[in-house]
DNA sequence: GAGTGGTCTAGACCACTTC
DNA sequence: AAGTGGTCTAGACCACTCT
């Protein structure tokens, strides 16, 4: 038999179908990655038409908690481990703690993007070393990240190669007799591009974390890294001191 | 004459409709805040069904370029100002400069939600004092904001008053003798609840930057506070300091 | 081959806005 | 009344996955 929906009611037939699919999500009735309801299971149970069932069912992948495949079926989102990025976390360098799985996905000499330019203090299209590379997180791809460090402090040193050793280019600035004062982040937040979607194996358009950073050593600007993140995946933590009375 | 599309491309008719009006709009051919093109007229462009032309919008409406206005037509979103929250915006709370505009939806006692209440060192149900309130930037509501405060701080203080004074609830703290130590705050971002887009006249589902914030002072966490807000109004500002070698 | 989702059409009725 | 978007139907063809 069909199940009934209220056809008298303001609410549209596809969200009181998505709403009894988030229900029984909620309540479990489905393991993490488990297969949803099919488009057509769906037309028979409420008899609706495909286009119905269909809506329903991106409500759930829009919201982030389903996700399709493409002649498979649709398939609850895993809730990705969640990573949390805490703000001491450039401390940790040396104990060699920090190493998430990496993957280069390019590494050399480039134009520096106008928006990462004037950060760096350099002139848009002015050449800095871009290090492009991707973490992953149980396997998966989770955060792209993409640094612009100057010349003068890049070119012919380990932090323009592939693999710049221990505890990462940071360490290598020290190394070099940098000392950091600081890093800025800037976070803001919004959907995916398709590029990133790809990238980061992203159903549709789903919410992405942004952040830039810009170190800071002797004074000056020595990287400006923009990292790209399945909002679904990552919390930030930021501990602020209080001002001193 | 009717626009030609590559019926025979992979892409998607209605993501190349979505593409040429995405470059209309970089092209600047219209003022924020204008009328994009509507449903009929897309079809009637580009020789496609109503179906395809409304998909092609709401890309665009999905990518925060554009919203829909029952009756009206679909308008460009005029970027809301970018507001900054930097990370020492709470040394300015005797300056008085944090006056934005603010909304009070509710202020008293309630239990606390257990996701706060863990932070808090309660119980859920416990009872607390509820703040909320709503930020309103150039008149339109661009954050929510709920806090929770142990009722020994707060119970018959100002801060359980609609108008807790100047400096907020933080000077009020200070002046019964409290000394901050830190504020933790927890970056997240996903899309607005069906809730929140009423709240925050979001169109759609539209990502959202959540950050919760744990505020110590003299060792305990004395209130939580979790804001809300529009993805594409906020920037947040941190600033790390370096560890000391 | 059967089942799945991805795209598209041509129509319909409704609710809202504007004139 | 005319134009707009919001929902819904019944069908179609295609591409992909699985067995």
């Amino acid at each position: 038999m069909a199940e009934r929906l209220n056809r008298a009611s303001d609410r549209p037939a596809y969200r009181q179908i998505a709403d009894r699919l988030r229900a029984e999500v909620a309540r479990g009735d489905f393991a993490p990655g488990a297969q949803l309801p099919s488009e057509s299971a769906l037309e028979a149970r409420f008899k609706v038409s495909r286009v119905t069932a269909r809506r329903a069912l991106s409500v759930l992948v829009n919201d982030g908690l389903a996700q399709s495949e493409h002649g498979r079926g649709y398939f609850l989102r895993t809730p990705p481990p969640v990573q949390r990025l805490s703000s001491d976390r450039f401390d940790s360098r040396d104990a060699g703690t920090e190493d998430a799985p990496v993957e280069v996905l390019f590494v050399g000499r480039g134009p520096v993007p106008a928006k990462m330019a004037e950060r760096l203090g350099l002139v848009a299209g002015d050449d800095v070393i871009v290090r492009n590379r991707r973490y992953l997180l149980e396997g998966r791809p989770a955060r792209s990240a993409v640094s612009y460090i100057p010349l003068d402090i890049a070119a012919g040193t380990p932090i323009a190669e592939e693999d710049p050793g221990p505890g990462g280019i940071y360490a290598r600035m020290e190394e070099q007799g940098l000392t950091f004062d600081k890093y800025d982040e800037e976070v803001t937040a919004r959907v995916a591009t398709e590029e990133e979607s790809r990238l980061l194996l992203l159903p549709g358009s789903t919410p992405v974390l942004q952040v830039v950073r810009t170190a800071f050593a002797d004074g000056r600007p020595v990287e400006v890294c923009e990292a790209v993140m399945d909002a679904a995946a990552f919390v930030l933590d930021y501990s602020l001191p209080a001002r001193r009375s």
